[in-house]
DNA sequence: ATATTGACATTTA
DNA sequence: ATAAATGCCAATA
């Protein structure tokens, strides 16, 4: 369970709601540089549900891609409280999760 | 084992 | 300001 790919979904399960993350910060946290990597963690998540992937956005406070059928981020953060605006997070900076 | 791709980020035009 | 190019590391083929 060191891979990286673990470490990923464990942080990414680990976010309060109302919070939210970004690719880059979570790398950072896990010690590396590999955005793309984290994002390539997240789509091979193993439970969608339970890992709040929609959670994660990108760093200039876009939502990013996301490959749910049923659901979609902006759905899934506006029902956290989240605002979303033009395909945005409002105030995103302000609501970043801190580990 | 090597090559290509990707749920990104940063820099340059 | 927006758009394109380049770079990053892991995962997948």
């Amino acid at each position: 369970m060191n891979n990286l790919r673990n470490k990923v979904l464990k942080l990414t399960s680990g976010i309060p709601k109302g919070n939210i993350t970004t690719y880059k910060i979570l790398a950072e946290k896990l010690g590396t540089k590999a955005y793309r990597a984290v994002g390539t963690a997240l789509k091979n998540n193993p439970t969608p549900i339970i890992i709040p992937c929609h959670r994660v956005v990108k760093s200039n406070g876009e939502l990013g891609e996301f490959s749910s059928k049923v659901y979609k981020k902006e759905d899934l953060l506006r029902e956290e409280g989240i605002e979303i605006k033009n395909n945005r997070i409002v105030d995103f900076k302000e609501k970043l999760y801190r580990f």
